[in-house]
DNA sequence: TAGATTGTTAATCGATTAACAATC
DNA sequence: TAGATTGTTAATCGATTAACAATC
């Protein structure tokens, strides 16, 4: 596969286009064209033929894409095949609704521990995944592959963790605290679910259809 | 307030810009140039001037900008302070857990009501939020101001309950379900929180430093 | 073969960065 | 006043779109 250096953007697509073809596979259909694909998604053909051919020749001429083919080089770019493993950190609310809700599995990981603080759950499993002791967390990332630690900590825990995960050999985090983790020096990998990001983004498209109705009406009135 | 066609980037950067200023507050420092403020962001000061002229004249030349001003500014251009009204559709674990962990007041919105189709949990209060009957919710629409509903329903029920939130008016949908719901006609805003797509993310980035190394192993090796 | 559609190169568009006059 | 820093215009850079030869 071609490592070039692919823009972000790029990557934040690919798992629009995963879902997608997901879909198109329970609909039954085995064939796709970037324009067909396009239209789906919202794209022009021409930026999903550039954003695949980042990553190799996936389509055949005068056909289009094979979608099983296609979907197949798309979970393994982004790593889906590779057996990833994470942890989960806080058993707190968040953390235990991503246990229940979300298919890790899925999705190419494997959750194979959550650390917690408190006592009267340590020792616990929920849904398959064991809880341990946050004191012997050190111990066990010496022990056990962990591409991914989850951060579902309470605020005030979410910077002391994160040092510490790092500092024993954690190379990315999925930080669901609302926490700037992001330091400029690391070599860290990060990223946020930042909740209220994204309902104040939200929040601005409202205000913003609110403010253009009010000045429809406004010229409205005039007449 | 301005009110030109301001970029969906822009538009992404301006709650990190307000995460960053009231730590600032925190921390009791009440001036800050764009200088400052792009090295603790990592962007540079051309692009926060310019982010910021895209609303107004907030700074001063030879000062920089007032910390808790600027903060109300983007506050005030996030709708921050319009009083929004969300409600919340499914009380699951999602749902449970944004209840009580996210401070929808500390972002400008007020969480009126959830609804719910199970029986035992109707007719009860969750963290003060009223849990009424999926029944009754067309009738609530109508009798009441909702500016944003926050989707955390099972699978199955996002695309119908979708429809019927649509029908009765919501402009605006938050949604947690992995089902793509922006339809390309539709007037209605949504906004996505992905965690598949993330996590996707977080994993591409996870692979692609494992190839890296291993390439550089490689090349170690045959020296 | 003719029609369709790719992969890729070139053109366009938009976003970021640099530069600088204005001014606090 | 001199130094600092803005707001804005111009330059650069990168991403998206268009075009088209290659080819299934």
């Amino acid at each position: 596969m071609k490592r070039v250096k692919v823009s972000n953007n790029v990557i934040r697509r690919l798992p629009r286009y995963l879902r997608k073809l997901d879909e198109l596979t329970e609909s039954g259909v085995s064939r796709v064209s970037s324009f067909e694909l396009g239209k789906q998604l919202g794209f022009t053909p021409s930026q999903i033929r550039q954003d695949f051919s980042c990553f190799g020749e996936f389509g055949q001429q005068g056909y289009g894409y094979n979608v099983p083919a296609l979907r197949a080089e798309i979970a393994s770019i982004l790593g889906m095949d590779r057996g990833f493993h994470a942890i989960m950190i806080g058993v707190g609310n968040i953390g235990r609704a991503l246990t229940e809700n979300f298919n890790f599995g899925e999705w190419g990981f494997h959750l194979s521990a959550a650390f917690d603080v408190r006592p009267e759950i340590i020792g616990t499993m929920f849904h398959e995944v064991p809880i341990l002791s946050m004191d012997v967390l050190s111990q066990y990332l010496s022990e056990h592959r962990v591409d991914v630690a989850v951060l579902t900590v309470p605020k005030e825990a979410a910077v002391p963790v994160t040092k510490m995960l790092t500092e024993n050999g954690v190379g990315a985090i999925w930080n669901f605290t609302n926490v700037e983790l992001t330091e400029p020096n690391s070599q860290t990998l990060v990223e946020n679910v930042h909740f209220s990001d994204s309902l104040l983004s939200l929040s601005y498209f409202v205000a913003e259809r609110e403010d253009e109705r009010a000045a429809r009406a406004a010229r409205a009135e005039r007449l």
